[in-house]
DNA sequence: GTCAAGAATGCTGTATACAAGAACCCTGTT
DNA sequence: AACAGGGTTCTTGTATACAGCATTCTTGAC
């Protein structure tokens, strides 16, 4: 048990902040709004105080863009900033496989393969909601086992911002088999120890080329036009 | 000429965050030091306003943990976390290297062989200072010429918090010599649009493996001992 | 003498008040 | 009619006031 009893939600900043993120990466606020700090006190019934917390905090994310003097704008990437940040996603995994390869333990390596076992029977299902759950917790247990605890936090940094764009990429037909398949390579180059394959799979299966670029691009698009698109989200 | 004007230092919140972050930077503030919101409000002559803001910026880095209810607290990294950190330092630049490969303009590269020039006269003159900020401005070129605007960022924002740790690294003896070297090889890649020779130089040049670990023990353990070793950091 | 419970103090989180800069509008001029 | 200049209004940045939790000190009991 932490020293810090982690006393949750007690901050009211926090919760403007949560809510902020989502209304963000659901698009109920698109590129370039400006986030007004009164009217928005009024709709969350605080007052500047917590709100001006949150746009800070969004600022150190990259959601927002804090101009001194003008304000807070809601900063939605480009489609180039998307694949900049999956290409460099794609290293960081990358990197995590490696690692892994000589350094994950027993225990994790069996909670990756659950995570397989459970996708599969999504797929069969073709139950996308819970293939999309799996697919998480998968890549979360990916950079743990890389057993650096920057790397993983920095991965999962990364991933959580780009999770609204990766979605939609799995209703793509056959994408959800691929993915699986990519999963299974993986850990069995963990198993064997190998790292390069690990690495060269992982690359491969996050990087955004080929065909995925098109289907990133329908999703970016989608994610654009459907400000109720994130709804399904928090799951 | 950009729309906004950045009027620069208008904000006092970002001059607290600058002066704590050198604070904690040199090692004046050691690990653990609780920030006093009133202490350090007087110390600089505002309110507790803008430190609040400084602390969260800080936070966001890094820098500092913000345990609610309970304050601001400085956060050193660990010898083990600034290995880790090396280690996706390396991997970034790798990436970096890999993608300048291709991707590089005649301009950057041409810059980039002037840093080299630059260090060649500074290692000639034993002037560690000169080639400290010749190295640095190679590796922020080596970034930029990767043609990935947000690797670019991620790799200056990491760049940027090993600074302290990877200075006294170059007072080891022959280290300047070996680093030039490593500089040219990485550059004699680039020419050759040799993406991986440019991708393993890098990572090796990085890494913290064999020696330099001692080297970076070292570094780190001068860091902590020294408070006042942080002053020539700002040239 | 030690430990526990309660009160008192101090600090954080939030609300509000105030000052200064930015945007907007209106008017006057060319 | 278009543009420049000034003034007004609105918003941000900062200071201060207030409420609630955490720590600490004190006091009492075992």
């Amino acid at each position: 048990m932490p020293l810090y009893t982690c006393s949750m939600e007690t901050r009211r900043a926090d919760g403007v902040r949560e809510a902020l993120e989502q209304m963000i990466v659901t698009g109920e606020l698109s590129d370039g709004d400006r986030l007004d700090e009164m009217s928005l006190a009024d709709r969350f019934g605080c007052s500047r105080t917590p709100l001006r917390e949150a746009f800070q905090a969004l600022a150190a994310s990259g959601l927002v863009q804090l101009i001194p003097r003008r304000g807070a704008f809601v900063r939605h990437p480009s489609l180039g900033e998307m694949v900049e940040m999956f290409e460099v996603m794609a290293e960081l995994e990358a990197l995590c496989g490696r690692l892994a390869a000589r350094r994950v333990t027993p225990e994790l390596l069996a909670e990756l393969w659950a995570t397989v076992t459970a996708c599969e029977a999504a797929v069969a299902a073709q139950d996308h909601d819970r293939y999309y759950a799996e697919n998480e917790r998968f890549h979360l247990l990916l950079y743990r086992a890389g057993g650096n605890a920057f790397l993983e936090a920095e991965a999962a940094r990364l991933h959580r911002r780009l999770k609204p764009f990766r979605r939609l990429q799995l209703r793509v037909r056959g994408r959800m088999a691929q993915s699986l398949a990519e999963h299974r390579a993986v850990l069995a180059a963990l198993r064997d120890g190998d790292a390069e394959a690990a690495a060269s799979v992982l690359r491969d299966h996050v990087a955004v080329q080929g065909g995925k670029f098109n289907d990133l691009m329908a999703s970016y698009r989608q994610e654009r036009l459907r400000p109720d698109a994130g709804l399904a989200l928090r799951a």
